[in-house]
DNA sequence: TTTT
DNA sequence: TTTT
């Protein structure tokens, strides 16, 4: 049945830049790192602190293209997608799971200025691809999109934590083109 | 500074009956599964099929004692929170990850009469622990709040994935109540 | 440009019936009233109070025809959509505006059973009508869909408040199909 | 019960200086006007266009006095908030509705540097007043807050339409502070 | 790894 | 009345 809601609002600022990808179909997909920041009191002294939440977000098609042109570290985005984990084998074939946002709306913001050119009007929304399947799809070929699985990093990949401790173990980022994503 | 969004919205059901712990400090914590399902429409097969996604989430004190005594297997909700990523080791002492949505509001949908007796009024919504600590503190002592890794499961447990693949692979259930979550 | 995010999420219950509408392209247009209550302590008296908020809810072409097939008063619902401010004349000539809810998801909630057959599985959100247009037009004929002033009730109808105060100020429904809406 | 959700999100441009008010108790009353813009594609023409929506958003207490200190007419913001219809009598006596966004949190976006200091980590939410009534009240003293209807424009003043159609027809203004807001 |  |  369709009785379900799973929405993600995030605004945020990228920590790097966007990586994108193209399948052999030459669709996009690109990944984000996102940095939402919020203050919290501290009891015991007294006095505010920071704490930075990573998000690992992905999009497809054209919003992937258009994140991949026009956002840059540092860029504040507003992101709304749903949530989704999906499994995958570490190189010692051990399961993990990895959870993303998967976008269908982006909006770049602030940054007046500074260089980058502006985001044209028909790239802020993704047709949604859950629930009515826009006419170009907005998943790749090679993604079976009917389960949580769509099975990046590849075999054989050296390891990719959802979340690195440090910046010495990056982000997913050698994947084969013909074994798209 | 506190420029940042992080939010999630939720409604489906559970999978499991609520899991509620409390800390030596009377704290209580509770976890839910929640199934969200979604439809999308095969272009191959030109037929309906369901999505599930599964999701954890937390919830403390008065919330989660809300949450263990009104909830149950099936019950459909509606849950607000933020997504937080915390790393913990499994017993081959790799570093793992797990995302969980912190909750803040929750709500009890449908299931008119069926014998539950309703919420209190007071029970729907946590003062959020993020931006403004409460007067009671959201997050139970033992739970070292300035950061995203409060240690859970603990050192020596049972590898406990995030999405357990099956029914056989339960969520982390052996905690022990002298070292709180 | 595509700077802009408005939206509204309601989970609320209906005062009465949907009103369907078809315009003279045989499109539908509906609208739900709903109710949203939360409670509040008033100091006062230090008792609950409950405060009950009513919201008038458009929706049109599939998901107008869906929510007049399978909700009734009193049906349990999920609105996801956008704010819309829109002008229109009372029957002295004076300028009033209505503030609305356009729809663009919908999910029943709760119900089980209870004679309701179940919303079919594409019925659940329409192709957000403001940024990709849809093929079949989320907005019916007639309606100028470049403006907020999409001109119901029609001059010359009796005043319709845009939240009547009592159930004997119903809302507009005196809507001639030719010019529709 | 606390069956209800009720929940608004914006992300847009203030079309003029915020206007701050103060109730005889000194609690701050917040009024912005908010502009939200979509691009949609003109099917005759197939040419983009923009389409603006004006939203009124109130805020009190602390809140309210972030707002008025630091936001200026065009800076950017987020906004959550819920919907609320107040009722109230123009000159003629005729009853009018007002929808507005009662704001619980705000974010400045974008706009670094230019001058404008920063807002204050403490300041960007604000206790619900709705679910769990703050320490110190978000609502003024004054303002029966059980019902939709604290009374301003006050009776006797100037007819203050929801949404002027041009600029000579302001927003309220004329508030006495004895008789708050 | 971001931002203020 | 905003913004790009």
């Amino acid at each position: 049945m369709s009785k379900g809601v799973n929405k993600v609002i995030l605004i945020g600022h990228l920590g790097a830049d966007p990586e994108v990808r193209y399948a052999a179909t030459g669709n996009a997909m690109t990944t984000l790192n996102v940095a939402t920041n919020e203050n919290w009191l501290d009891k015991q002294t007294n006095q505010w602190q920071t704490r930075t939440e990573w998000h690992r977000v992905v999009m497809f098609a054209r919003l992937a293209e258009v994140a991949g042109q026009y956002l840059r570290k540092g860029s504040q985005v507003y992101i709304e997608g749903r949530l989704q984990t999906r499994k995958w084998q570490d190189q010692s074939g051990t399961e993990r799971y990895t959870t993303e946002i998967v976008a269908n709306e982006m909006q770049m913001l602030g940054g007046r200025g500074e260089g980058a050119p502006n985001m044209p009007p028909d790239a802020a929304q993704q047709g949604n691809q859950s629930y009515a399947a826009p006419a170009v799809s907005a998943a790749p070929a090679g993604y079976s999109s009917g389960g949580n699985n769509y099975n990046y990093p590849p075999s054989g990949a050296p390891a990719a934590p959802a979340r690195p401790a440090t910046a010495s173990s990056p982000p997913p980022s050698d994947f084969d083109d013909d074994i798209p994503f």
